[in-house]
DNA sequence: CTCATTTTGTACCATCTTGCATAAAAATCA
DNA sequence: TGATTTTTATGCAAGATGGTACAAAATGAG
């Protein structure tokens, strides 16, 4: 009995993911070669195959979990007990933050996977599941306010016009725009979505 | 004196661009590759570099004659001299229109030059470019609007957030959402930004 | 008709890419 | 220590890719 027989991986798999997703973040799928995410791993290419599979399962691996971490890093702010208009702004400044961790801006399911979903039916289900579960998390999150009678006119036309400014800061991200101007943007959209609330 | 001395093309310029703009729309800029383009084209390798340059080149011309193209798609909607509601709702049924022609739905700009636009400067400097157009453009005819007494409450913040509802339709359509669900995502984020219009 | 000029089409090259085969290394178990 | 198991590392093979050289084809000029 025991753990593990063999020689002990040298790499941390939530660390290589991350480090796959920052590849594909910054090359897109296409463009990435096996050599650099094997490099930024730090893992050669067969050790890359044995722990995730072939290039696109590697892909779909890190979306997940790039997936999973973003949802870390904006349900605490999201779930917040403020004023809606406040929760929203918060949830844009931890999106913000998010897409600028790394060495450059943007998402990688927004940016990235776009380009590959008529090629390839998995991404394409991959972006369309990430988009959806945005949506319902906003669209929980203002039906909650809502329901706490906090006077909100539209709630899903309103979850919408929030879940289009979450896919323009990824694209505005991706073209350059820094982040005061990114969070002016979404401050603005908010207070336009939300008139005569503060 | 003359107009062309030699063999004339057996290509027509803009027909090949079109040709050119669909296959990096489909694929995405990294994942074409010369060979579909050329064949998409109806040219060979060579004609191709004679005629636009190399790859990059390729994708930039094209970008550019898409950017163009989409301009008179949607100005005529966009112009138009009815309620900024109506003028909206009409400006995103020619956009969806747009981005339907041809055999996959998506903008070739948003869609594929985001994930090249981190390692490519001038990729980079080609979407933004189209942004901030498309921006102005929206302000521009809010504010006319506006200055007709249509009542417009927040006429930049408004134009951000149909930017915005651009670039979820953009991203919406390549997930698969039908042009009929698209329409109604435009329709319910134009209500939303404008609450108190029809 | 001949020449100069421009485009076309075939073939090619150097490079990169994905994916794997195979041997060395590092651990556990007996 | 020796056998077994799992991971690492070097290297390779088949194929695709971007880009080009070169000759044939098609036009206008003289």
């Amino acid at each position: 009995m025991s753990s593990r027989r063999g020689r002990p991986p040298a790499y941390d798999r939530e660390a290589a993911l991350i480090a796959i997703a920052e590849a594909f973040r910054v090359r897109g799928y296409a463009a990435a070669s096996l050599e650099e995410i094997a490099r930024a791993a730090g893992m050669n290419r067969p050790s890359l195959f044995a722990a995730f599979g072939n290039k696109k399962a590697m892909y779909l691996a890190a979306l997940e979990d790039y997936r999973r971490r973003m949802r870390v890093a904006v349900s605490p702010a999201l779930e917040g007990d403020g004023a809606l208009s406040k929760v929203l702004v918060d949830f844009f400044d931890a999106v913000i933050a998010f897409y600028h961790e790394g060495t450059a801006p943007g998402c990688l399911v927004l940016c990235t996977a776009p380009a590959e979903a008529l090629a390839d039916k998995e991404i394409g289900r991959a972006l369309a599941d990430l988009i959806t579960e945005i949506e319902e998390q906003l669209r929980r999150r203002i039906l909650r306010a809502a329901d706490e009678g906090k006077g909100v006119r539209d709630p899903a036309g309103l979850a919408q016009l929030m879940l289009a400014t979450l896919t323009g800061v990824a694209i505005h991200a991706r073209a350059g725009v820094k982040q005061a101007n990114l969070k002016r943007f979404a401050r603005a959209n908010i207070a336009a979505a939300m008139p005569g609330t503060g």
